[in-house]
RNA sequence: GGCAAUAUAGCUCAGUUGGUUAGAGCAUCGCAUUCAUAAUGCGAGGGUCGCAGGUUCGAGUCCCGCUAUUGCCA
């Protein structure tokens, strides 16, 4: 194969600079490092970017907060990230900051390139506003009652609990999440990117460049009509200054995929690399990025129009993925499947995450789950008892009885050959981004050696005399197979692959040095290349990540949410009489049954057992529970409230839950040893 | 609330343009084997393809509705 050699410049989304990597978001860089490492090993030219996404009001909040700099939060959280990607061997050819030189130049460049086209709008809007701090608050700060249902406690945007959409402005009783003041509202003369400009450039772009699943998504948005976008900011911001705009700045999400262009710069000047060459609007280079599917608003529609207008060059793909769940739930602090990137490296070896991702991760946009059982068991399965076990069952032979010396032929050219095969099919898939189907192929090829090797029977043979030269051809078959697939899995599992090939005593990894066989050739002592993944020391990461949770959270809260207490939010009732008390008969009840509700969005249908007879009732919890959690658990019951009918039948009474609500809600539970249908006095 | 994606064996997933008894790996059970980090090989059991309709000679695969899960709503 003398394909010519490709220039490619890949990137994954830029982490924003507040806080830790996560295993979910090493599903992206790990796909992404697979995809670069894979790129190279073919003999292409492929460099991979990244920086921190450094700008915005979360992070000069928090850095204020913290009573530090914006700066130095920033330099702090990237030491941590980069620290977390290369433990789990993430190889950035550069990782920068969006607070960069290089990022301010092209930021203002692109900018000015628009206004100058055209495609830049100004319009006087109106605001919250916080009086006290002296700042415009981004609608996720401004907190209050919903207008619509009144539930107390929701985001300046929506609604958690009726899922009403609104500006800040209309809640009732709103305050500011920063100071705790009430916002006024103020005008304020924004600078908006006329989307609708690359209407139709735009439509043309998305049927090629992103995947069939999202143009369905982004469809709705083209039918919808594209509105102009918000690019400023007023002071104080931290960010960029709009260059003809003073105490204006670029909104965060203007200048974190310039920071794509930023940091390739400030990598193609510490190597000599023509930045022009990948970014001019007629490049021959590739570009491509990875992102997960939040963001691909951004990328799919915001970006290229922006490159579009400014005379750069467009991505040849924005590739979505999914999120990442664990045991098939949204990744949670109370469960411990929160799990940190650190907290990870502390108990497991990380190529045991980046095969297990490999072998789910597909060419979609759909979830991934890591179930921490299955991980284990596909572990230690296919890469110890599969993959490497064909090494370690064949180099005792080449060792013992042959000084480490590998036979002059291949005894079943046709079988190496089917191995060889396979390599393009297998290439194919990870060039397609399915790895999933790339792992399987390459298990089947291992499923193979394995069984080559059971019908050869070299042990057999050994004890044999004059059968010497079956055992080290039979060998020097199983060690030739076993190399083709730790080449082929050499993207996915770096480490493993540079240790295996000292073991075969070779130099290079590239894919096609599968085509040529190691005969005559001598090889080393072979070492365990991996262990297996133990039960106990999954279990210790996630106990682990749990007290991190726990640790973390315990210091937060008091100080970021000190400015509204429950008692604040709903004071002491007016006194009542132990008479008065007494009218309300709770009991204890066992949740005999828990089941969704056809048709509602927000209620439980629970069967409650009192000890003797059961009630039926409908309960608002179904954002903060599953009914498997609930069932056969004890609660805590209204029993003589008068019976209600509601649209989905009767309701026989009321469990007692606290919470302001949607996922902050909880049910009482009694101590151990509560019997259903005890009164409660 | 609107839109999108997803829903296949105990678990994790494949199933190409609709076409013969729905596949794999792990787990379970049986047999063989001992070279290998208790690894490997052979075999068995296990699914009304989320639910309910429709199109078709024929649907896991296409269409409609419902339910659940995840994401987005600039």
């Amino acid at each position: 194969m003398t394909e010519k050699q490709r220039k490619i410049l890949v990137t994954s989304a830029l982490p924003y600079a507040n806080g830790p990597i996560h295993l979910g978001h090493l599903v992206e860089y790990i796909q992404t490092d697979i995809w670069v490492r894979f790129q190279n090993q073919r003999g292409n030219n492929c460099t991979y970017v990244c920086a921190d996404d450094a700008h915005g009001t979360p992070i000069m909040l928090k850095a204020d907060q913290m009573g530090i700099s914006p700066q130095q939060l920033i330099d702090q959280v990237s030491e941590e990230h980069q620290r977390d990607f290369a433990g789990f061997m993430v190889g950035f050819d550069n990782y920068y900051s969006t607070h960069s030189e290089e990022n301010k130049a092209f930021s203002s460049l692109v900018y000015t390139r628009l206004r100058d086209a055209g495609h830049i709008a100004r319009k006087t809007i109106t605001q919250a506003y916080d009086p006290e701090k002296e700042m415009f608050l981004p609608d996720r700060f401004v907190k209050g009652d919903c207008p619509k249902c009144n539930e107390p406690d929701q985001y300046g945007d929506s609604c958690e609990k009726c899922g009403a959409t609104y500006s800040p402005v209309e809640m009732k009783n709103a305050y500011s999440a920063v100071s705790g003041a009430k916002p006024i509202e103020k005008e304020s003369e924004h600078y908006f990117f006329k989307l609708g400009d690359f209407e139709n450039f735009l439509r043309n772009w998305v049927d090629n460049h992103v995947q069939e699943q999202m143009i369905h998504k982004l469809n709705e948005w083209f039918e919808s009509g594209l509105q102009n976008w918000d690019i400023s900011r007023d002071a104080p911001y931290w960010g960029f200054e709009i260059p003809d705009a003073p105490g204006k700045y670029f909104y965060v999400w203007l200048d974190a995929p310039v920071g794509y262009m930023a940091s390739f710069k400030n990598w193609a000047d510490k190597n000599g690399i023509d930045f022009d060459d990948y970014w001019k609007a007629d490049s021959e280079a590739e570009l491509y990025h990875f992102i997960g599917k939040d963001i691909a608003y951004f990328h799919t529609l915001f970006w290229p129009a922006m490159l579009e207008g400014a005379g750069f060059r467009k991505p040849n793909g924005v590739f979505c993925h999914g999120f990442l769940t664990v045991n098939g739930q949204k990744m949670s602090k109370s469960r411990g499947t929160f799990i940190m990137a650190d907290t990870y490296l502390k108990h497991l070896r990380p190529e045991y995450l980046r095969y297990y991702f490999a072998a789910k991760l597909g060419s979609g946009i759909d979830d991934i789950d890591l179930n921490m059982d299955d991980f284990r068991m596909r572990v230690n399965a296919d890469l110890v008892n599969k993959v490497i076990n064909i090494a370690s069952r064949c180099a005792g032979f080449i060792k013992k009885k042959f000084d480490g010396q590998l036979g002059s032929q291949l005894v079943e050219a046709e079988l190496y050959n089917t191995a060889v095969a396979a390599g393009d099919t297998i290439a194919a898939a990870y060039e397609a981004r399915e790895y999933g189907k790339a792992m399987r192929e390459i298990m089947a090829l291992a499923d193979k050696a394995n069984q080559y090797i059971d019908a050869a029977e070299p042990w057999v043979l050994a004890k044999q005399e004059g059968k010497e030269q079956e055992v080290q051809d039979c060998c020097t078959m199983g060690i030739n197979l076993f190399r083709a697939i730790i080449t082929y899995l050499a993207p996915v599992l770096p480490q493993v692959a540079t240790e295996a090939a000292k073991f075969l005593n070779q130099e290079s990894l590239a894919w096609d040095t599968v085509k040529t066989p190691l005969l005559d050739h001598q090889i080393n002592k072979f070492k365990p290349l991996m262990q297996r993944v133990e039960e106990d020391q999954v279990s210790a990461m996630l106990e682990d990540s749990k007290q991190t949770l726990a640790a973390a959270a315990a210091v937060q809260p008091a100080a970021v949410k000190a400015e509204k207490t429950p008692l604040d939010e709903t004071p002491i009732a007016d006194e009542i009489t132990f008479d008065d008390f007494a009218k309300v008969d709770l009991r204890v009840a066992l949740i005999a049954k828990a089941e969704h509700v056809k048709g509602a969005d927000k209620l439980l249908q629970l069967t409650l057992d009192l000890g003797g007879e059961t009630r039926n009732v409908f309960a608002g919890i179904k954002s903060a529970y599953t009914p498997e959690e609930l069932e056969g658990k004890l609660t805590v019951m209204v029993a003589n409230l008068a019976p209600r009918k509601m649209k989905f039948g009767m309701s026989e009474g009321m469990v007692l839950a606290a919470g302001p609500g949607g996922k902050d809600l909880w049910i009482l539970e009694p101590h151990e040893g509560a019997q259903p249908g005890m009164r409660i006095m």
